[in-house]
DNA sequence: TGTACATCAGTGAACGCGCGTTCACTGATGTAC
DNA sequence: TGTACATCAGTGAACGCGCGTTCACTGATGTAC
């Protein structure tokens, strides 16, 4: 890590904060945010209660900050699946895979934002919804650039790329519930995630002759 | 309503769970269920902390009910949607305005299964998820029986009716996001669902030849 | 119908407990000369 | 390089507070005669 290149004191500090955002992120796969208490995060993390002021002012600043580190995975994901790509399937493949990858690299990063996409913190459910937003908008930009979008208004194209963004995420959500050592739930799962997207993918093909 | 006809004792007594019960939802609609305490619900009922024994035994017992009383909710929306009807767009009308028709009727059950479908309980998750997967079994041996139908397999059929089960409910959730007040939100979600639904359907049209 | 007793939903005070927050402190790290 | 002082991340004790739960109670409703 970039521990070494930074002086001692700041680097132990940034390391205390961490492990605050870490044991936060371990406690809310059992929990939500709304029911996150400091003592409980300080207790995660090993340290004293008072502590946790050197870093946050409060809860919410914390909340923040772990919305912050999970729109790190979500925006990776979103632009390692933007590559272009010549062939369809392939495409729809290697999405599928790509969800399978990140889920699993930062799986507490996906499940905190699946939990509070709905949750109880109505800045945290907008922000995520503004995150998933500017996606569909991207994606609906890369869709319009393809040979297959003649004849496509704005609007449709962005309802199209929502249809595609929602089974990824409930893709993710699903593995997550699925839980990280079940090979054949998370096999069905990308099976079924993949079949989705190539029905979704006829519909397209053939919308403009049949709306 | 039926009190009544019942003895006044147990009308009271029912009378006051369901302050209890309507309490809570309402305080769910801006926090989760694991962050529900015992004070903050009787507080909101408008009865003593103690009386709450009278009528269950722990936060969970509530949960629970809570759960079943929106399953209510849900279970009416999946049946009226499911009575079978001729033409497919007809089909796909109806069953957005009946999903908008019982959002707006019952909007503090689906918002709790909204928040609650991935939320920090994982019994009510499993709860959720199961009423769900019922009512896309439900749904499939429905498609199952048209004529569009010829040539799928099970597993498609089960992967469309996903499809369909999974755009009504994301509906849901953002129209409860909308909130109740905001009439061009709402029609520009039921809109957009109109469209999801049809493009899937187009899919499903051409899928035999194509998959 | 009237009376005497039983039931039981809801009350209000009390309890021990963990919470968030404050404070003066410690001691390792950083800085100036 | 060594020394003297400053900084500041983390500590541990203390606080007032609201929590969940218990308990003996009250008084309206129900029951038996």
């Amino acid at each position: 890590m970039t521990e070494d290149e930074l002086p001692p004191r700041r680097a132990r500090k940034l390391a205390t904060r961490q492990a605050l955002l870490d044991g936060a992120l371990r406690l809310l796969e059992q929990q939500s945010l709304t029911s996150l208490g400091l003592r409980e995060v300080t207790r995660e993390a090993g340290i004293a209660p008072a502590a946790f002021y050197r870093h946050f002012g409060d809860l919410g600043e914390l909340g923040v900050a772990l919305v912050e580190e999970s729109f790190g995975s979500l925006r990776a994901l979103i632009r390692d699946i933007r590559t272009p790509e010549a062939d369809t399937e392939d495409v729809i493949r290697r999405s599928v895979d790509l969800v399978a990858a990140h889920v699993r690299a930062h799986r507490a990063h996906f499940c905190f934002l699946a939990r509070e996409r709905y949750g109880g913190v109505a800045s945290v459910r907008a922000a995520i919804a503004g995150e998933l937003d500017s996606f569909v908008r991207e994606l609906a930009d890369d869709l319009a650039a393809q040979p297959e979008s003649e004849g496509w208004s704005a609007p449709e194209l962005s309802v199209l790329a929502r249809l595609y963004v929602n089974v990824l995420m409930l893709t993710a959500a699903s593995m997550i519930e699925a839980g990280p050592d079940d090979p054949a739930a998370e096999q069905s799962i990308l099976t079924e995630a993949l079949m989705q997207l190539r029905m979704i993918t006829v519909g397209r093909r053939y919308w403009t002759e049949n709306r």
